[in-house]
DNA sequence: CGCATTTGACCGGCGC
DNA sequence: GCGCCGGTCAAATGCG
């Protein structure tokens, strides 16, 4: 679940939209992407929470195989720095529930909220069809070298 | 001009 | 067997 504004998150990898239907249960449209690197099969549902109109829920399917594109729209590669707001924000979370996970996502959406200034995350539910796992924390570092995963004070 | 998005059609599974 | 429902396809359209 991710607290935003906007359906179209960018979360470092380059998706498109193959389609979009409406949910019996919610009264907004869920659309449906697709990773389009090469030789990558990642789908990805986002839905808005019918309640929260405010918030997306965004479902992996599947993992990548490949590194971000480097074509990113000028924010990871760039060397970008990010206020410690963000990584409070991890520790918050990560603690909350389930430590294990480390979506790609929320490395995105915390990057987004620097240019638009919105909210952060408000909740971390992993669904049991969410299968995003990161196989190795260097080749993270690998694909973002301008972040560095280590616990702030 | 290339690529992503849009949008209705289409399809397969499931319940009645 | 039919119709609903969730998911995908593909042609047209839009945009940089």
């Amino acid at each position: 679940m991710t607290k935003s504004d906007i359906d179209h998150l960018e979360d470092g990898y380059r998706w498109r939209k193959y389609g979009q239907k409406a949910v019996k249960n919610s009264p907004y449209p869920r659309s449906y992407y697709r990773c389009t690197t090469q030789k990558c099969t990642v789908k990805k549902r986002v839905e808005r929470s019918y309640q929260d109109p405010s918030t997306v829920i965004t479902t992996y399917e599947g993992q990548h195989n490949h590194h971000l594109p480097a074509t990113l729209r000028g924010n990871v590669g760039g060397g970008m720095l990010y206020p410690p707001s963000i990584m409070a924000a991890q520790g918050g979370m990560m603690t909350g529930a389930g430590g294990s996970s480390f979506p790609h996502e929320f490395l995105a959406h915390g990057l987004y909220n620097l240019g638009g200034g919105g909210s952060i995350y408000q909740q971390s539910s992993l669904t049991s069809s969410q299968q995003l796992q990161i196989p190795d924390y260097g080749l993270l570092q690998d694909m973002v070298p301008s972040m560095t995963f280590k616990q702030e004070p």
